[in-house]
DNA sequence: TTGCTCCTCACGTCACGTGAGGTGGC
DNA sequence: TTGCTCCTCACGTCACGTGAGGTGGC
């Protein structure tokens, strides 16, 4: 997603630009737990983001804006991707194939619960398009027929 | 759209079950100027709807839902819709070939402006399906690999 | 040191949700 | 007449927008 070579640190107003949003919405979304401030910050210094944040807002954005998910439905897919996370990383360490196969039947079930989502919207942007295109075709014929008078 | 043969008289109930909304989100609706009470109803007394109104409101709810737009964008193409309607109407009693035309070619590039949000919509989520199966492809290939063992 | 961006309240807004108390119409 | 749905306020909520007043860091 990202092509910076350096992990260079941003602050928020530049991270509001490369997603699109405000600094205040990724205040706010920072507020409800949306993605984590793994490093507390004093009181009152700056935020210190890094690509990995961008990256994490950007996706929140369009799982948001395309599929109309309220932030606490976000919440709830971020907290099973940090969960999904976490075991990841112990599994690593086990090595047991077994559970390593569960997780990854966990990751692919949660991954097309998303996929039926973005398909039911398709077939609805598709639906509205017919539509619109049928309307379209419709004014094609009257201008042609006015034409030929 | 409705399969009514009787144009049967609604009360706001029936309505918002008909377009998937609450009675609320109905006069809230119709408190901003989204849809119009032609008959001006005595304070009180029950709202009424025809096959008409739910059509209305059900696109309404549609362009909200798959493009985003807000009330007040939606306020203006509801706003256009009736002005073009209105001199459509004026256009069929005067019969003139040329501004049919341009009124015919308004109506186009209006509907070709909502296709374009749609095909917008459309690319955004094409985009994100591709992510989503690119990941499941990835994990179905671990699975396969865990499953070689 | 000067500017700019950032900080934290805190109130405003949009699009409704949710009662409270009362009336309409089959 | 009884029930149900509807009515109108009016306050609450979600997802931020928008200042006000002050501090951080290149």
């Amino acid at each position: 997603m990202s092509t910076e070579t350096a992990a260079r640190p941003m602050r928020i107003g530049e991270v509001a630009e490369l997603t699109g949003t405000t600094p205040r919405t990724i205040r706010y979304y920072e507020e409800l737990g949306l993605f984590g401030s793994e490093t507390p910050r004093e009181q009152g210094k700056h935020r210190c983001y890094t690509d990995a944040d961008v990256d994490q807002i950007n996706e929140i954005v369009r799982l948001k804006e395309l599929l109309g998910l309220s932030l606490e439905q976000l919440k709830q897919v971020v907290e099973a991707q940090a969960a999904r996370a976490e075991v990841r990383a112990e599994y690593r360490v086990t090595e047991d194939p077994a559970r390593r196969r569960e997780l990854l039947l966990e990751s692919s079930r949660h991954i097309e619960t998303q996929l039926s989502l973005v398909r039911g919207r398709q077939t609805e942007l598709r639906e509205l398009e017919q539509e619109l295109s049928g309307k379209l075709e419709h004014i094609a014929d009257k201008i042609e027929a006015l034409a030929e008078l």
